[in-house]
RNA sequence: GGCGGGGUAGCUCAGAUGGUCAGAGCGCAGGAUUCAUAACCCUGAGGUCACGGGUUCAAUUCCCGUCCCCGCUACCA
């Protein structure tokens, strides 16, 4: 099929939170290169987002804040538009799901399918607050959890096992809202029916295998699960989100679910855009419509939303989905509770006019077809070693040598050498190259293929060593300069998809306005005799360990503060006097050995130095701590505990460690080390 | 538990319908050089391609099993 525009949309983030690199890695980025590549070919493109504002966590987090929704999705709207604008992310709209356009739209598109009959209508029995009289989200219902004991897990979820909970499950199920005791109520809600439309949705799929293997693969899970698709509700019983159109019979106090409502947003902002040509995108068979996502969406952009459409009956369905899988930090999950994450706002404050090195290494770094790691280290190395060392300083090297030996103008070229020949070539190449890994969704390889031209600049200048022949052999010299001024211009042009600010200052560099794709891969960008800016340009300033090194202690102190202020303190026990404490006898040892007791879970067992005397004590730690990890440690050890037989095993003392409120034991040690047998006071 | 993705050099990742498929970048070591942001350029070390079976003349690549990591399992990219 030929295509005759494309119409890129991204991943609508949820207005509770601000952005991570996760977010710019996993979605934003990819589709902005993407987007950035095809204008530059001047080809029909629009690139369409907004901010996701309706769905419960939103209303949770309205409540604990004590504001309205409206609020709350007013104040993250601000920042996530910001943040985009701060990387350069070039949205045509940056939209939001609670302007009138979308209510309109969304309300439309569930009307045109309530009209053709395609939901089912189902009576369930749901919790309900008869104080608030409401329904209650399952997120709205605390109560105990049947699995841990936990006294406040939510209806959804167990935050201190993790087990899924269904609200069912709850043993004394309260509502948050006002601590009622829910009661089940019955309810209408419209079911879109995946059962009845699975066949057609496997067409669908089938006719996309070129997906990502994580994508189709994903798919066909979801396809192939015991029992197919399953009716899923497109209504909730909430006072948030797009009404249910009104004429509808019972409507009353219902919304559309935000995966309905989320993906029409990515229409509604097309409308708001072009208010008399957005159905030209949507509508025409020649549209190639591409979903940038994150590996958390796949079902709902790849299954849901083309039933949606499908059903509708008006609209393309998604040509492509490149979904990308998940960016970790510093070997951990990103995580907006634990605050464990780079946030956007705070980077582009902390690391002003580098937002291009941050697009750089989120790209080289981006989690294509697997998890990837994020860390400063590699984000200094990257800026340092690629950045600066490959990319600004060949750039440097052909403004200085030019301003050095030709007062600033561009020297004609003379014969061409074998050399001369290969690195034409390989200009007239890069474009094509680097394009073609874009059109794949290859963006890695791209970025690496767009840095491969600038390595050949300084090979090429190494290998042709100007600053020598400029005595001997000037008419080379001249030719040199001039293909290495050309692979500059090229640069220029080639890195604005992935480095849009960095293109521009090159082009200036040259005293050229910026130019398109289609002139890349030429040798005749630069006239002979044009003048190039006299002073040399630091493209790249080197990053310092001091600043790596401040940004993972930011991140280290918030791993400590999390971990203090998750901490459920224990109450504190009745008071002792000094003399009850002198009885305990407590002392330095230091551990021998250690191994598992075997057929048990937790016990471990050690070998303990006094320096009086050696012990063997059993604790209870296997299951948070390897043997080998308490191997020569110091420990402090209650000695004057009676002993104890555990397992068989006598037992004489305690080894003392800290525990959280997850259970999770951590040995304590003296801060230096001092001798074996030394006691407490 | 079910399903999906992945486990390849110190690190981050490519790769193949089975036979030059054992690779790149970074890091490291040595060399060369000075136009350049102590940069560039050259050379080199390093991996039984998670583990165990099987199919085959041949498997890291196909099949089966095991282990480990990640995700989804119905509202955090």
């Amino acid at each position: 099929m030929n295509f005759k525009r494309t119409l890129v949309t991204a991943a609508l983030p949820y207005a509770n939170g601000p952005l991570h690199i996760g977010h710019i890695a996993g979605c934003y980025l990819p589709a902005d290169i993407y987007v950035r590549y095809l204008r530059n070919k001047n080809e029909d493109v629009i690139f369409i987002c907004g901010s996701d504002e309706h769905g419960v966590p939103i209303t949770i987090r309205a409540q604990k804040e004590n504001i309205t929704p409206q609020e709350v999705v007013d104040k993250y709207h601000e920042i996530l538009q910001s943040s985009f604008k701060g990387l350069g992310i070039s949205f045509d709209i940056y939209s939001r799901t609670t302007r009138p356009v979308h209510y309109q739209t969304a309300q439309d598109f569930f009307r045109k399918l309530y009209e053709k009959k395609v939901f089912i209508e189902k009576e369930t029995e749901q919790f309900y607050d008869p104080e608030a009289q409401q329904f209650l989200a399952d997120r709205y219902i605390i109560g105990t959890c049947p699995k841990c004991g936990y006294d406040k897990a939510y209806g959804d979820q167990c935050e201190k096992c993790g087990s899924t909970l269904s609200p069912e499950e709850l043993i004394n199920p309260k509502s948050a809202l006002t601590n009622a005791t829910p009661v089940k109520r019955k309810t209408k809600n419209w079911y879109l029916p995946l059962d009845k439309l699975q066949s057609k949705i496997a067409a669908y799929i089938e006719q996309h295998k070129h997906w990502k293997p994580n994508v189709y693969g994903q798919c066909k899970s979801w396809l192939e699960s015991t029992g197919g698709l399953q009716p899923r509700a497109m209504t909730r019983d909430l006072n948030w989100g797009v009404p249910v159109p009104a004429e509808i019979p019972d409507s009353n106090g219902k919304v559309l679910y935000v995966w309905f409502d989320a993906p029409i947003g990515y229409i509604s902002a097309t409308k708001e855009l072009l208010p008399d040509k957005w159905e030209t995108y949507w509508k025409s068979k020649d549209t190639k419509l591409v979903h940038f996502i994150g590996k958390d969406n796949i079902v709902f952009h790849c299954i849901i939303f083309p039933a949606m459409l499908m059903e509708h009956g008006e609209y393309v369905l998604p040509h492509d989905v490149p979904a990308n899988e998940f960016l970790n930090l510093e070997g951990d999950k990103i995580s907006t509770s634990r605050n464990w994450a780079v946030w956007i706002d705070e980077y582009l404050k902390e690391f002003p006019g580098k937002e291009d090195v941050l697009r750089y290494v989120l790209c080289a770094t981006a989690p294509e077809t697997k998890d990837n790691d994020f860390t400063w280290k590699e984000f200094q190395t990257r800026n340092n070693s690629e950045l600066a060392d490959i990319l600004g300083n060949f750039i440097n090297r052909v403004v200085v040598l030019i301003n050095k030996f030709y007062e600033g103008k561009i020297p004609p070229t003379n014969d061409l050498s074998k050399q001369d020949i290969l690195i034409i070539n390989a200009i007239a190449q890069a474009p094509k190259k680097i394009g073609n890994k874009i059109e794949e969704y290859k963006f890695r390889d791209a970025l690496f293929e767009f840095m491969q031209l600038a390595r050949a600049g300084n090979k090429y200048l190494a290998d042709n060593e100007p600053w020598k022949k400029i005595k001997t052999h000037p008419e080379q010299v001249a030719t040199v300069l001039n293909l290495s001024a050309q692979i500059a211009a090229n640069l220029a042009i080639l890195s604005e998809p992935f480095m849009p600010t960095i293109s521009k200052k090159i082009f200036h560099a040259l005293n050229l306005s910026p130019l398109k794709w289609n002139v890349a891969g030429n040798i005749t960008i630069l006239n002979d005799g044009h003048c190039i800016q006299k002073e040399p340009l630091i493209l790249f300033e080197k990053i310092e360990d001091a600043v790596i090194q401040k940004q993972t202690e930011k991140l280290n102190q918030n791993k400590k503060q999390q971990i203090i202020s998750v901490t459920n303190v224990k109450p504190l026990k009745d008071e002792i006097t000094f003399e009850e404490f002198e009885k305990c006898d407590i002392r330095i040892g230091t551990v021998l050995s250690a191994e598992k007791v075997p057929n048990t879970d937790k016990l471990m067992k050690l070998e303990v130095d006094l320096g009086f005397e050696k012990r063997t004590i059993v604790s209870g730690v296997a299951h948070c701590i390897a043997p080998e990890e308490m191997l020569h440690k110091q420990v402090i050890v209650l000695a004057n505990l009676k002993s104890r037989k555990i397992k068989g095993i006598e037992s004489k003392g305690m080894i003392l460690y800290a525990e959280d409120s997850n259970g999770k034991l951590v040995p304590v040690s003296p801060v230096s080390a001092i001798p074996n047998g030394s006691v407490f006071k």
